[in-house]
DNA sequence: TATAACTTGCTGGACAACAAGCAAGTCACA
DNA sequence: TGTGACTTGCTTGTTGTCCAGCAAGTTATA
């Protein structure tokens, strides 16, 4: 019966917990983005993760257990790329509003190539930041990365509140595409996932905020490129 | 034992189709806003309206009806506001950036003042738009308020590109703080509710659009201001 | 006007579907 | 042989949907 039954036994039928463990982590992330906490159940996590029904109990316990894991491993990764991208910006040389176009590109592109977290925080924003709240390092990253901007971009302290809301743009204008695809892109008679559209789509994000940038960057007696 | 019973019979026991159904409908936009529609019950949704576990379900047959009929009703709400909106930039006989700040601050109050609608349309963008999709006039609002820029603003017709990313712009900034107050907010140390915050918000969304939409504005050969 | 026949607004019980969590079982591998 | 990696069966609770019934009107008829 076991071997007539299942129709594909696969090769990674071998035992393996660190590899069961994140793939239902993968799973449950892909579904938990698609189509929300509630609506997700530990047995489509199992089936879309190749292991049974049980399995994503037997390793995290309760399904709030695992969403949290899920969340916290994405998490981690916007956090380390955060870092890498201050990283970058910092070793650059370029005057600061190149440095500033660099920059806002490449979130551009980093939230264009993980949509599955931007769903993830947006249905968790829409939920209250519930399960967010409970966990530790959460909201640091976006805090890191107002520190890189005001202090990469020269920017005089008494500017930070502008340099706030212009991070808070940055994260607007990156994300709303993402997650508006089907409904008010398409209303507007835009294919939210053709490469023309996203090449008009990031140009124009980043002129815009680099605008609004303009005039406020460079703005402290120091002379930038040269921290410390 | 009906006598006992009920703890509170309130005025409106009197039996009112009409008014239990708006009752319904308003109970239902709430908690499908704030919760979602799957960690939304009939039941909930009865008790917050005031009636029984039963009679959402009488009057609108199913849940998928009754979420349906929410967002019709949202929609068409919006589609009127969009509409007004546009009587009065045409009345205005103000130059096209003035008409611009106007516009976008209006739409940045509108988006304020009607939480739910937003929260409603975010949790149906991230559920792919399937409910949206069987409705009637569910884009054209956006179309509309398109028109009506393009038009108001004299804008080159070789710009519109460049006005449907500035409105799709529009949409993302003045969205964003109402989703994500939780969240990223509250990571950058912002009050999203705060009266202070709100101002400098507008404040900065407006400019922003009208930077970006400087020089590209008031194109078009004919005077502003006479249309047809 | 009185009363009976009928409609309509609304309730709450019944039921099937399904999901979460637990526990006992099975199987691989050291 | 034992331990850990899973699976499967079961319990319990919740939810959507259907439906029978009741009470407050409304209309017809005498």
């Amino acid at each position: 019966m076991t071997a007539a039954a299942n129709p594909a036994p696969r090769a990674d039928r071998e035992r393996n917990a660190p590899r069961s463990r994140e793939a239902i982590l993968d799973a449950a992330e892909r579904l938990f983005a698609a189509r929300g906490y509630e609506a997700t159940s530990l047995s489509d996590v199992g089936a879309e993760a190749g292991v049974s029904r049980g399995t994503p109990g037997y390793f995290f316990g309760a399904k709030a257990q695992l969403y949290r894991a899920v969340l916290e491993r994405c998490l981690g990764r916007v956090r380390q790329a955060v870092r890498s991208g201050r990283e970058r910006a910092l070793a650059s040389r370029e005057p600061p509003e190149v440095v500033l176009r660099g920059a806002v590109g490449e979130y551009f592109d980093f939230i264009l190539a993980n949509p599955d977290f931007v769903r993830l925080l947006e249905r968790e924003a829409l939920d209250g930041g519930r399960h967010l709240a409970s966990l530790p390092p959460h909201l640091e990253a976006a805090q890191e990365a107002l520190e890189a901007i005001v202090a990469e971009l020269a920017i005089d302290p008494s500017g930070e509140t502008e340099a706030r809301h212009l991070m808070l743009s940055m994260l607007a204008l990156s994300w709303f595409h993402v997650v508006h695809g089907p409904t008010v892109l398409r209303g507007l008679a835009l294919e939210p996932d053709s490469p023309v559209f996203l090449e008009e789509r990031r140009r124009h994000v980043v002129d815009l905020i680099v605008r609004g940038a303009r005039d406020r960057v460079g703005t402290r007696p120091e002379a930038p490129g040269a921290p410390g």
